[in-house]
DNA sequence: GTTAGCACTCGTACCAAGTGAGTGCTAACC
DNA sequence: GGTTAGCACTCACTTGGTACGAGTGCTAAC
């Protein structure tokens, strides 16, 4: 581990080039913190940190540039911990609509909100519903070959799906399906379903007189309206912050950067995040090589007792980790107006 | 009106530059056309078509890009068309989802495919639903205080909107709501809704002993479910390509057209389009003044008797017109294979 | 262990000259 | 009168050379 003075240079090289993004030398620290030392022994601790990883030079006569091991030693041990700024408090306060009714406006009103606050670029994910327990299928003739389904699940979910069949069946004929079905599949989650399902429903609908060959496409639909990643929605927002950034002055840069948040499944790679911490992932820890320029912080956000989503910060590597694991960190905690005001 | 010459000149300078992004000389267009005259006549020509506002010229000892104005006649009266590419056809007919069931998946795929195949931005949005008439709606208890109706069109549109109440009904009661509901709205469209529905809604519900104080919310649902912007999905794909155009490596532009393919609302205003024809939107033309740099080219698109959304191909000014409508044109025809194919 | 001093490095800004693509104009040509 | 060759001129861009300055590493003295 590093003495006491190696971390106070470690940590004023990294907070003057996120504020900065040029590279840092020895006289700009003397002058800038009260360390009692000359630039010459910070030269010194500069050279001893070079060799232990920490802090790279561009060029070997420039100031030194922190390394993806000097921020995350930053991130881990030496960062101050900011306080929510109260005009950024009161903007996510007002930005957000808490209807917990609306998830999908509330993450998007969420990844506008901290996009904002934080000049960074937010991506947020409604909650993935493959976990969540069936509670009630609705069934409605739509025409001859087409039944809209509506599913809704213990944690108040609602998800569409078409339906497509040789013969629908009529309004009354489809309400009773409705009943057998949300019977029959009551309490069960995506995971749950398999072919004991399929047996059970066929074996009912026979029982009862319905037709058997709707058996497999509405097995389907449960299936796909639970588990179809095309009914998770994906909110982005701030994209265009990024180009701010001398570093994607690069095109090249800007290009892997856009490309990678326009597509859905990278996005959804990227969220996928169990931890019940914020976590920090900085430039080549990034799994996708698109993001080797940038830090992702990420958490899973509760947004009540049933529901969480998961929100990401993308910004440059060099970027105010302490600002945004604060702002994440009040919206984590709890997405309530009581929360956020604490 | 130019002479033949003249247009010839014109289209020599707008397909080059389109092709090049480089100022055209006379001695290029000499040697590159066979127009059966010198260098110097092309000057003096080219003098006349500056002096008629069609080519501007970046700097005294430049060649001559074409000017706003210039594009427009271009793409009114001399670009050649182009043949739909069959590779380019192959792809389409493959990258398209064609199950009619799955429009917001189709209008996904449609702009992702126009987006790879032209190289250019394309914005895709689902069919307005305002003026489609109500067929059925659906409502299905959800908690004490939340139900979820879904609301059918006429031309098969589904949508949900979550009903919050003081005290839902039970899922028998919902039901025959369900039926009394739509039997009074069925027909309707939402610029139908208006007082008269609310107070005969309210008539009936006394009349058979429903609870009046749901009609005012289940009425703002209906409304929100069929004429809600936030109903409407709008697909963005091709994003990054704007960042490999030569015009917009001053990140200043490409921040703006970022920025603007960010907001959903912006992009709505932009597709929002009742044109049959293919509209092309040149450079300053654009309302949007962020999109100053940019042509737009939008068509409203066809997918069956029934549906029909919209699409828009974003680009630099100097966008290749004819492929680009060229593209839209075999889409906006007509959505099915056979329609393609030919 | 700390520091002052100094030589050295290297990116950047600046400048001047040269290059070349392109123009406009003029006078001669058909 | 339209066309063309020729020529002077313009101006962005490249190249190379110089100066500058921020910053370093090393050394010797404190």
């Amino acid at each position: 581990m590093l003495n006491r003075r190696k971390t106070k240079i470690l940590e004023a090289i990294v907070s003057d080039y996120i504020a900065s993004a040029e590279p840092i030398g020895s006289r700009t620290i003397a002058k800038r913190y009260d360390l009692g030392v000359s630039s010459a022994t910070i030269r010194n601790e500069m050279s001893d940190l070079e060799d232990m990883g920490y802090i790279l030079q561009p060029h070997s006569s420039s100031g030194r540039v922190p390394s993806d091991k000097g921020y995350r030693l930053y991130v881990d041990r030496v960062m101050p911990k900011k306080p929510l700024n109260k005009d950024h408090r009161e903007y996510l306060k007002r930005a957000i609509a808490m209807d917990v009714n609306r998830i999908d406006q509330m993450m998007r009103d969420v990844a506008r909100a901290v996009s904002h606050v934080t000049s960074y670029t937010a991506v947020a994910a409604e909650p993935l519903v493959r976990r969540h327990k069936i509670q009630h299928i609705q069934l409605v003739p739509v025409d001859d070959y087409a039944m809209a389904m509506m599913l809704i699940t213990d944690l108040k979910a609602v998800k569409n799906q078409m339906v497509i069949v040789h013969q629908a069946p009529n309004h009354g004929v489809a309400g009773r399906m409705s009943v057998e079905l949300t019977n029959l599949f009551k309490g069960a989650s995506a995971d749950d379903l398999c072919e004991l399902f399929t047996g059970m429903a066929r074996h009912r609908f026979a029982e009862i007189g319905f037709d058997v060959r709707l058996v497999s496409p509405l097995m389907d639909a449960v299936y796909a309206a639970l588990a179809s990643a095309d009914n998770v929605q994906v909110y982005t927002s701030g994209m265009k912050n990024i180009l701010d950034f001398p570093e994607f002055a690069d095109l090249g840069k800007a290009r892997a950067v856009v490309g990678t948040l326009e597509e859905k499944e990278s996005l959804l790679t990227l969220l996928a995040d169990n931890s019940e911490q914020i976590t920090v992932i900085i430039g080549g820890e990034n799994e996708n090589t698109m993001l080797r320029d940038c830090s992702v912080i990420k958490a899973k956000i509760r947004i009540n007792e049933h529901f969480s989503g998961n929100i990401a910060i993308i910004g440059p590597t060099r970027m105010d980790y302490s600002q945004v694991m604060t702002v994440l960190g009040a919206i984590v905690k709890n997405l309530t107006l009581s929360e956020i005001d604490r």
